[in-house]
DNA sequence: TGCCAGGCCCTCTTTAGGGCCTT
């Protein structure tokens, strides 16, 4: 585990709801190499992730507080991005936050809704989750939230909401907390389809 | 138009409920 190459990740849906939400952004972070895309969704946006995130679609463009964002089909957003990991030396641990929650359970459905899901797996190893990571390596804190964990740990506020900002922010809380390897491995989880639908 | 998740964890627990965390 401890030469593993960590790829920190995030993605803003349409919604909670992991069993149908669609990704409009994808974005991962490792050292200074970056992948941020953008998709369209085809589902209607929940009002409050509408109001979380800022994205809006009209006429079939995606738009971000009013800006209008470059867009991708979602096909070429999962082939890149499988590009992307291809790119490290092995095959890489993606890690975000509350990824069990809800990153892993999107991606894994997004990828074999797709037929990619058996390239996805060639190129990733496992998942970290740093909500539980977190909670481990610091029980008597007061909130476990990302935005929380930038506040207390790197003393500065961000564009939360905005993958890319996202990801890059929990590199930097990686690299601060620096955690045993032993709880490492205790919060990576195998990829496995079976272990969502 | 209105719909809007869910598994883990904690405790004032276990015959359960509520808050957290992700969008």
């Amino acid at each position: 585990m401890a030469d593993k190459i960590i790829v920190f990740i995030d993605l803003e849906a349409t919604g909670l709801d992991t069993s149908q939400c669609d990704i409009i952004q994808l974005a991962a972070v490792c050292e200074e190499k970056v992948f941020n895309k953008f998709a369209v969704p085809h589902q209607h946006m929940t009002d409050s992730a509408k109001e979380v995130t800022g994205f809006r679609v009209r006429s079939g463009r995606l738009f971000r507080r009013g800006s209008l964002v470059e867009t991708v089909p979602i096909v070429d957003l999962l082939t890149s991005f499988i590009d992307f990991l291809r790119s490290f030396r092995d095959p890489v641990v993606l890690a975000a936050h509350s990824v069990m929650r809800f990153d892993a359970p999107v991606l894994t459905r997004v990828m074999k809704k797709h037929h990619l899901f058996p390239q996805f797996q060639e190129v990733v190893s496992g998942f970290l989750d740093t909500f539980l990571l977190s909670k481990r390596l610091f029980p008597n804190i007061r909130g476990y939230s990302q935005v929380s964990l930038v506040s207390n740990f790197l003393g500065k506020s961000y564009d939360a909401h905005n993958a890319e900002e996202d990801a890059k922010m929990l590199q930097e809380l990686y690299k601060v907390w620096r955690p045993d390897e032993s709880k490492v491995v205790a919060n990576t989880f195998k990829v496995n389809e079976k272990y969502f639908y």
